[in-house]
DNA sequence: CAGCATCCCTTCTGATACTG
DNA sequence: CAGTATCAGAAGGGATGCTG
């Protein structure tokens, strides 16, 4: 059981692996892995590469990802906020604005939430043929 | 890469944006946004670049993805053939054997779910570090 | 071994209605 | 505008038992 202070530390470096159940990374990587995540990050991150924050008010990322209901959208942005992906920024107008952006750590997953989008759009009509085949190939069917 | 504004919103029109309620490819970004496929794509994938297939039998699948039930490693197999991201092979020895492998479909996203896996490993500390500040911002910290 | 079927509980999600 | 609260239905997901 000895183990000197390098073995600790490199172990302790790959120490989360979300294949094993009991893994933090795996809630982690069962948050991200939302449908509404993604499209919150993607409309966050639209036109940000430059770093322009590109704030959203709350009633324009409902507007931009259409469909989703206020519950969804709010309960989306408060695990993104308590997870230190998104801020939230609350100015007193007289009707209240709240204003949405990407951190650091938002911008970094940006990225990958995009390709994400971009697969699906890209490779759906792949996807849509092969369900169309799929079910006649093993003669099954009433 | 010149091109009218008018041919640029046809292209737009036409192309699949998940940003709409009822495009497909918000379908598929759901069914993609999904923890199980996430890790099974992860676990077919490992190993692949080269072009070896690396096919996984169902017990290996099982026993790498630490905690899935059959139940939902067979659902989420199974709505990847459909889908056409993997292949399924039975092999009818005695004890039947069924293996898993990428299709080149599926190849394509097992780069981004790779990638996802990693992100949640990596910024495991910095989420949970936020999560610890979340929600005593407020009151001072410790 | 590799599933499928069933039960059953929990969580998610979407309307709807209401508030500061 | 930007939420909150509540409800009902749908889906997720585990445990168990049974086949080929």
């Amino acid at each position: 059981m000895t183990r000197t202070a390098a073995q600790r530390r490199a172990e302790e470096k790959a120490a989360y692996n979300a294949f094993f159940a009991a893994c933090p990374s795996r809630q982690l990587l069962d948050r991200i892995s939302d449908k509404w995540v993604v499209l919150v990050l993607c409309a966050l991150g639209e036109g940000a590469e430059d770093g322009s924050p590109r704030t959203l008010r709350y009633s324009e990322l409902a507007r931009r990802i259409a469909g989703v209901s206020p519950k969804m959208l709010t309960q989306t942005l408060r695990s993104l906020e308590q997870d230190g992906l998104v801020t939230r920024t609350v100015v007193p107008t007289v009707p209240v604005t709240v204003s949405y952006a990407l951190t650091d750590l938002g911008s970094s997953l940006h990225g990958l939430t995009r390709s994400l989008r971009a697969w699906a759009q890209d490779h759906m009509d792949a996807v849509l043929a092969h369900r169309a085949t799929a079910g006649r190939a093993a003669g099954g069917g009433s």
